[in-house]
DNA sequence: TAAAAGTCAACCAAAAACATTCAAATTCAA
DNA sequence: TTGAATTTGAATGTTTTTGGTTGACTTTTA
């Protein structure tokens, strides 16, 4: 990986969350230890961050545009590993369809960059223009709370579309209530990305497992689910009825 | 492989790709090292591209049009003047159609709170959701330069509306060639908006008079002007043809 | 407070990438 | 067709980058 390569996608990451720690680095680039410290350095003496024990910190001039709230970094971890893997299934030339939310929106550093995107994510906009990847983004109305675009025009655009793959995030995920979420709205943008997609997956961690929400997406079956550790017990249960791949560091 | 050739391959890979490894260079035109190299001086010295060790890197001056950043710091004060004046125009209980662009930009902090606002702008909606008003977002290909939104499914988008006033920037105003706009695309846009609103009103400062660019948008008939100091020749020869309201401090 | 764990800068040797040189191959003009 | 000029690929020795190791330093844990 060249050098700015590795400091675009530093910089990119202090733009979502105000601080990175260095083994994520490490990992994210695979990179040593080294030459990220390297890096840091370097890009500390262009006053484009500050470094930190552990790795380094956004400064107050990269404020300008607070992006997406930083969630608990434990959690992220683990959404990085499952996003990896999801990434790797892309193909160059692929069209894909990146739901909101934050397990797919960690996909992106990921994504190889001959693809299209179209996605409902507002907050993922800017984290692919970066990536240089082509980008559609549907029309209609901005979900205050999540930035999500939901509503009859955004699933009128949504039409205009056929992906190869598509990778959801849900909140529920259940034996027998299938896969949900808690805004209707945003279940019916879901419902009909799905049935537009060859290959659909479901990019979630542990905690969904057994939950229920409001709104129901779909059944199982008609996903693959991408996970990490998860029960053997809880496993069996599930994969009756659906695919489950399980990602580990 | 020719020269030219070799040549456009590796500056057609930078506007897709940020950074090239020599390798891929090497391997994608069937070429010697040595001659890659070689390439890659020429146009560095061409100002084309950045030698980095191991490849190359795209320089910033690729992005063709000036982005939204640095456009805002010209002429702010004029901007908000004319902003504010044409935000008072709004009624409570309208819906207006904001354009993508940095004169409608600067309406958002004097907008009236309880209305529908539509528009293309990416860069909008932040600013529009912490004013608290209800906002939908067309679809559509997100322009990387200006984060507009544009294409067909915008175009498609936009039909579901109907707008009480729509507020459009330009580039060109002219009086033979009426308003104008670098992007053909971006022109559709402005175009369809137009049709689809009651009152129409064209928000800029004085740079744009008498300036003409590449795509059409519409009349001078066909909006109203709202901008600031203007000469008194130059106003009567604009006023034949549509109405111009003077903004002054 | 002391031990343990984690993080750090500095250093080193290996690997990768580099500029330079030169001869062979190609192109062009006479 | 010949000869000069340009372009190319390989060989050379040099420079940069990289990942691992060291011992010093900082933070966390007990």
């Amino acid at each position: 990986m060249l050098e700015p390569e590795r400091h675009q996608i530093i910089l990119d990451l202090l733009k979502k969350q105000n601080t990175v720690k260095l083994q994520e680095l490490v990992e994210l680039t695979n990179s040593s230890e080294s030459t990220i410290r390297r890096d840091l350095s370097q890009l500390e003496k262009q006053k484009l961050l500050k470094r930190v024990h552990g790795g380094a910190a956004r400064l107050q001039n990269m404020l300008q545009e607070p992006t997406m709230v930083e969630k608990s970094s434990k959690n992220v971890q683990e959404k990085r590993l499952i996003a990896k893997y999801a990434a790797s299934l892309i193909e160059e030339g692929d069209s894909v369809y990146i739901d909101a939310g934050t397990t797919p929106f960690e996909m992106i550093p990921f994504l190889p960059s001959d693809i299209v995107v179209v996605t409902n994510g507002l907050m993922h906009v800017e984290a692919l223009l970066s990536r240089n990847i082509k980008t559609f983004l549907l029309g209609g109305y901005v979900k205050p709370t999540t930035k999500a675009l939901v509503g009859r025009s955004a699933i009128e655009s949504l039409k205009n579309f056929r992906f190869d793959k598509c990778f959801m995030g849900v909140n529920g995920i259940h034996p027998d209530y299938g896969f949900t979420t808690p805004d209707p709205e945003e279940a019916t943008v879901k419902q009909l990305a799905i049935t537009l997609t060859r290959d659909v997956y479901v990019v979630a961690d542990e905690s969904k497992f057994s939950e229920v929400t409001f709104a129901r997406i779909a059944d199982l079956k008609d996903a693959m689910i991408i996970t990490n550790a998860i029960d053997k017990e809880i496993l069996t249960q599930y994969e009756r009825e659906t695919t489950i791949k399980v990602v580990s560091a």
